[in-house]
This record gives structure tokens, C-alpha cells and sequence, in this order.
DNA sequence: CATCATTGTTGTCATTGACAGCATTGTAGT
DNA sequence: ACTACAATGCTGTCAATGACAACAATGATG
């Protein structure tokens, strides 16, 4: 039987993975190198070959689902739609991703990563609020958004997600309850809470 | 001198104090019981005799957290003052503490809370909604906000809102600039996006 | 094929959370 | 007062962990 060789071929990769995995499963707090070491059949010291500490394999995970979170939006967002729909959609797939990944959002949505890694974080980050800035301005040049920063009228939508993404996320509400409720919440967020 | 008697008074107290003052300064990840037991001047196990774990500790710690911010809003709320005026002064002390307390936030709104203390703490976080819904309720009463579940309505102004604290507790925003958002994000969430 | 960077390995340390067993103190009931 | 007994603190110990150092195997480069 072929027995593993001295090098594994591509650690790092198959920590990332195994990471993650128990990452989703039991959180950040059961994440133990030694174990990740153990489940893949290395020694406990390999994975610090490829992770400087723990803090920078956390790091490595919160990047991937960032990227994971940036290509998914990107992918959801239809230029052609209506503004309410192609608002609802975007918005359903934060929703969805972040009460599917909650221990994964606690990774990425905490503020204690690496300055060598944050470059390439703060890329990311970026091109997961891209999609919904670009919205806002395409709207805004119809005239069915109001005028004033794109930025600053996309915070408002984000914030408002982020906000029912984190209720999700932590069980104040149920995914299902969560994800059912963005119509309505894009919808007050439009149309505002004063009636017309 | 009066040498330290053998039973503290009040270990518990202490530990509390103690350890809100490690985690607002160093973050949940930098909290050791057995420090908190040095620096306090009582052994290793003594914390051991008021919080079944590490775990028992936080929850309490968030407990607390919750309790001072459901008094803040509470006694920020005034009943007498304009729809938007009084929306924007609960926003501010609740975004203003949020950003004031990021790490205690980050504690507070982590699901893993011991069920023994989560009936206290649902307590403790329902009596911190109260104040949104009882704005909404009144000025439904008034009809100066759309009709429908004040709790649903709530939930749009509360998401908004924790959604802006999270990004002022993890760095997205500087805590200046979430405060100072405010007054707009109240504009905007009660009179819509859309032009009108 | 000689050199050297990569990538793994073993060994070791200090720190930590948790628990067991014992000691001291305060208190409730007599 | 006295005697249980509960509460609270202490010492000792364990296994797990992250981090690091020193060494070994492998693979790439010229």
C-alpha cells in the first residue's frame, strides 16, 4: 500500500479545507491546528509551515469566504431586472448565504486580521459591496433612486442586510424567516416607513 | 496590614469587573480565567467556585451588556419628542454604544450562550427591541408610519440599525462616521429610497 | 550531481481550562 | 454557644494546545 509520502502534495489546501469544514460544523473556538494536523495525517507541527500562527489560517478562511460571498453576488446580480426584483434577488443571496454560513460570517465580519493578509481582504470585501453600489448608481441615473453618494444611499440598503444577515447569522431569526422577509424589507426600504 | 481574608467578599463582582475591562481592552480571545484569577490575587480554581466554565463567564458578561444597553435606550427614549427626532436620538445611543463596546457587541451577539442563562438574556435582549417597537407603535397610532406588525415594521429600523453598529464594531466605519450617519439613515429609512 | 529552499518531523515549553480533594469560613438550626 | 452544613477558597494534577527550535527528507536549479 502505498504509503502517504514525506510531502503531502498540497497541505495547505487540504487544511483550508478540513478548516472549514469543521469550521461550519463547531465554530471557530473548536479549530485546533493539532487536530487539523491529526484528521489529515501529518505531524502537529506541519500546518506552521504553511500558517504562521492560528490567527492566519482564520485569516485565510475569512478571505476565501469573502471571495466565495463576492463571485456569488456578482453572479446573482441582473443588470436587466427591474430595480425592486434585481434588489430582492441580491439581496435574498446575502441573506441566504450568510444564515448558511454563520460561523464562516463570524470569521470574515470580525476586525482582528493580519495588515499583510487586510490588502487582499479589503479587495475582497470590496467586490462583495460592487455589486450593490452598482445597482444604486444604475438606478440613480433612471431617476427611480433618490440623488446623493451612491455609496453613501448603498450603505443604507447594506446596512440594512448586514443587520438581517447578522440576525440570521445568529439565530435571532431563522434562515427561512430571514430570507422570507427581504421582499418586504426591500420593499420599506424603498418605498420608506412614512406612508405615501 | 490587613492580609487578604481568605474569602473574598466578593470574587464574583471582581471577576466581572475584570474581565469586562481584559475584553474591552484585549478582546474575548485574550479572556483566561486563570489570569483574571492572578490578577485578582486568588488561586487558579477560585473563578472555578462562580462560573461553571469559561462559558458561564462570557454569558454573563454578555448578560450585563445587555442589561446596560436596554437601559441606555430606555432611558434615551423620550416619548414626547417628533417621530424622526426620536428615532434618531435611540439610533445614535444604540449605534454610539455598539461602536463604544465593539467587543463586548461581539460577545453579545455570538449564539452559543448557556440555556440556563438564555431565558435571563432573551429577557435582557427583548426589554433592548422594546423601545423600537414602541416608537413604531405610536406612530402608527398617529399614522405617520405605514400600517401593518409593528414588530415587522421594527425589524426594518433594527436591522438598519445593528447593521450599522456591526460595521462601526468591526472597523468598517469609524465609530465618528457611524454616528454621524445616522440622522441620513433615519431620512432615508422613513421616507424611502424612491424619489417621492 | 551539488547546493539550497521547501516542506515535514520530533521534541519541548509555558499556558490554559477543567476537575478532584482538601481547608477555611459563615450561617442556620438547635 | 455548638454543631452541622453550605459556600467559598486552595493545592495539585491532567490533557490539550500553540508556538518554537533543531533536525530530516525531498525536490528544484544550475
Amino acid at each position: 500500500m502505498p504509503v502517504r509520502p514525506y510531502h503531502h502534495g498540497d497541505l495547505r489546501s487540504a487544511l483550508l479545507a478540513s478548516a472549514e469544514r469543521t469550521l461550519l460544523e463547531k465554530g471557530v473556538a473548536a479549530l485546533s491546528l493539532r487536530e487539523l494536523a491529526r484528521d489529515i495525517g501529518v505531524s502537529h507541527a506541519a500546518p506552521g509551515r504553511h500558517f504562521k500562527d492560528k490567527q492566519a489560517l482564520v485569516d485565510a478562511l475569512a478571505l476565501s469566504g469573502f471571495e466565495r460571498m463576492a463571485q456569488l453576488l456578482n453572479a446573482t446580480d441582473d443588470a436587466q431586472a427591474p430595480l425592486e426584483d434585481r434588489l430582492v434577488a441580491l439581496a435574498k443571496a446575502y441573506v441566504h448565504f450568510a444564515a448558511s454560513n454563520a460561523e464562516l460570517l463570524e470569521v470574515m465580519y470580525t476586525r482582528k486580521h493580519d495588515p499583510d493578509i487586510s490588502e487582499q481582504l479589503i479587495a475582497a470585501v470590496e467586490s462583495t459591496t460592487v455589486p450593490f453600489v452598482r445597482i444604486i448608481s444604475d438606478a440613480q441615473e433612471r431617476g427611480e433612486i433618490v440623488a446623493g453618494d451612491a455609496w453613501t444611499v448603498s450603505l443604507v440598503v447594506g446596512a440594512a442586510l448586514h443587520g438581517t444577515a447578522s440576525f440570521a447569522a445568529q439565530g435571532t431569526l431563522t434562515p427561512e424567516s430571514a430570507v422570507a422577509g427581504v421582499p418586504d424589507l426591500i420593499h420599506h426600504l424603498l418605498n420608506g416607513l412614512k406612508p405615501r
